[in-house]
DNA sequence: ATAGATTGCTTCAGGCTTAAAACATCTAAA
DNA sequence: TTTAGATGTTTTAAGCCTGAAGCAATCTAT
């Protein structure tokens, strides 16, 4: 490793042998600076949150509700984090439970038109939100972007096998 | 602004009217899931949390101590959870707290030798597990991409003028 | 038919995070 | 010097998140 480490730099060039820890920050910067001015801005001007955003946005694609389950892996959080979300959104009157009609262990969420109708009033200031910071970058420098991204989820992927 | 979006889909081309959104969305994936598995494997290999992480590499980068208030701007988090974090690592004898000679309401942290220790050889091993996410990259893609997510931080921080 | 495994969900303990309130200390101006 | 505001930190309430334990219902292989 050392020695790997010692040959590696001879072709790295300008940006030196820290290339790579230094795209990850720059990467999980953007992000967080983006996620957090997204955050406040539901807060401030919706009184939401972005987990409970998110968890519209999921059942806005899917007009004949979701169970538990489902939401939870389609959003990447645990069920038991799904149970709370929707237990608040439930209060305040954004989604419905009902329980399936197949299942007797599952349960079916669905927005509510009150629901719907809010999340799509978020849902395209959070668009213009989006489009508004991407402005400084050319047609061009996005795709090129999306497209690298593309390339390093494959990478992330294909590290994947060495611990499950 | 509905106009201005119907204008700009005739340039738009394959990606359609949504691309900003969906590089949003790319970007929070590849960072999410990087983080991820950082996490886990800090959990798993050291029994260490990133937030923790972040402190101990904060501390490594300045020698002589940072007060509370350095630590909570250095790492975007706010005052009240470095509190609880400095409480923890100091509790486990990685970080020590000691009054500062010139201000009697604020504290110096800094590393403890053996927190030094166990730091380096955590961050060794994270070095290593970002290398190996990144493998799937040619340099001259992680040399690009690199640029793009400076682009795109700038983009990001022309557009903060209109919310505080 | 039924025991055993699996699945869907909830609960719980522990940790992270923030904003706001509270406190102590410092600084500067009257 | 006194006082008022600014600054450094901690506390607290509320919410997010996970992994593990536990329960109920379902499925499957006898």
């Amino acid at each position: 490793m050392k020695l790997a480490t010692t040959i590696r730099e001879k072709h790295d060039g300008a940006l030196g042998e820290h290339m790579n820890l230094r795209l990850w920050l720059r990467l999980l910067s953007c992000t967080m600076v983006i996620e957090k001015r997204v955050k406040r801005r539901l807060t401030e001007q919706f009184d939401a949150t972005l987990p409970r955003f998110d968890v519209l946005a999921a059942l806005d694609r899917h007009p004949d509700g979701m169970t538990m389950g489902a939401l939870s892996s389609s959003l990447l959080v645990s069920n038991g984090n799904v149970t709370a979300l929707v237990r608040l959104l439930e209060r305040d009157g954004h989604v419905a439970m009902s329980p399936s009609p197949s299942d007797r262990r599952a349960s079916i969420v669905r927005l509510t038109p009150f629901g719907a109708t809010h999340f799509a009033t978020m849902a395209e200031a959070h668009h213009d939100w989006i489009d508004a910071m991407m402005t400084g970058l050319s047609r061009q420098q996005r795709e090129i972007l999306f497209d690298l991204l593309g390339a390093l989820k494959l990478s992330i992927a294909g590290e994947d096998t060495n611990d499950a």
